[in-house]
DNA sequence: ACCTGAACACCGTTCAAGT
DNA sequence: ACCTGAACACCGTTCAAGT
């Protein structure tokens, strides 16, 4: 009676075993490849050959692993520790927003997940660590600046969440032409100021808008006291 | 041999007409009572008697629907003419973001759909006119008010969007308090600037903190010429 | 021509029952 | 004690087949 031997279970492990960080790695490469619409719980279950009951071992929810995927994004971002000398303190905390809001927003549906999310992790902290870092580089006083980095992060992922260059965003154009159009035909009688404004309402590349935006945020940040 | 006669059909219908009105208004009803996750097409097809697919007809998609959520929700909105004697121009215009803000701060996923949807219904329209109209008050430049009321309105939703009164929102809590936590954990020596801000970070009560926001983006935006 | 039943192709999360 | 198969309770959208 020949009994089959089973093969070894510990040579070429097909299954490596799972971690917090082997999902969130997994779930990162699927992010980069197609989007964070396919990264969903079943999808990385399978792709980890396992069901997605296991995954919740590691991971309380979808939401946390998008923080976790944040934060990984985030840690390639590079900070200048001050403006070089006759450099103005205010365009390197605006250049500084715009590579946080770049990084974004290529992945517009993690900016979206991040706006309601309060993120958390090392990478992030930095981030708020060096926008507080400029901001009082540019003297605006301690409880100012706190407050501000507040808005000027929404800002920057909130732009991020509603532009997106990815085919994902291709739903929400039909809606942009929308408004562009009832803009543009709205009746004068009925919206004077809108008529007033006229094209300057829709001008401009996003990059010049949102810049401007950073800047004039961070004009009254630095001028308004808080109450 | 008795035949039945079939009830007429024109008497008492059941079932009145579709219309997008009517898909509208019921989806409106759904909204106030449990909240937009419920606002589904499959919720609202069995509220209407039918199937999902006839929906369709009427309505593009779910994200249009949402838009004439929007435009529902801002119909009570009333508006300042202008400054009254001895009045602030600024305050007329902090109050009313603060008004459009708090509708939207009932009806958080709302704010996050409308985050990504452009709107174009009349009574957006009748909002932007209104802001564009109080910030011309404020002797704010025309192009600097065109650019301006954009940002003033991502401002306003994205705040209700991360922010919410609705049990739904009890989901990001958890998140919230982890941001918290570590933001007073984080290590000194390698968060300086997080150190030296200390609890200012998380101080003041929401509404405080929105006002203050939109008293400096005005204030940048008056300031601060599009290139 | 207009409307819709049924299907397609999925979701996140939980928990009883395994090992 | 740790892990997971299977189920629960849903989604938005499409299209062939009806009336």
């Amino acid at each position: 009676m020949p009994s089959s031997q089973p093969v070894s279970r510990r040579e070429r492990p097909a299954k490596p075993a799972l971690t917090r960080a082997g999902i969130a790695a997994t779930a990162f490469r699927v992010m980069q490849a197609e989007g964070l619409e396919r990264v969903t719980m079943r999808r990385l279950a399978s792709e980890l050959d396992t069901g997605p009951a296991s995954l919740y071992v590691y991971v309380r929810n979808a939401s946390e692993l998008h923080g976790a995927l944040l934060d990984l994004l985030l840690a390639d971002l590079g900070y200048p520790a001050a403006a070089g000398p006759g450099e103005d303190p205010r365009d390197v905390l605006v250049e500084t927003l715009v590579g946080y809001t770049r990084v974004l927003f290529s992945y517009p549906s993690l900016a979206r997940s991040v706006l309601i999310l309060r993120p958390a992790g090392p990478h992030y902290l930095t981030l708020i660590d060096a926008l507080l870092r400029l901001l009082r580089a540019c003297g605006v006083p301690v409880t100012q600046s706190a407050w501000g980095v507040d808005v000027l992060l929404q800002l920057a992922t909130a732009t991020a969440a509603e532009q997106g260059t990815r085919e994902e965003s291709a739903e929400a154009a039909p809606e942009a032409d929308a408004q562009l159009a009832a803009l543009r035909q709205a009746d004068p009688a009925r919206y004077p100021a809108i008529a007033e404004a006229g094209d300057e309402l829709v001008s401009g590349p996003a990059l010049d808008r949102l810049r401007w935006a950073f800047r004039a945020l961070i004009t009254g940040i630095s001028e308004v006291p808080v109450p």
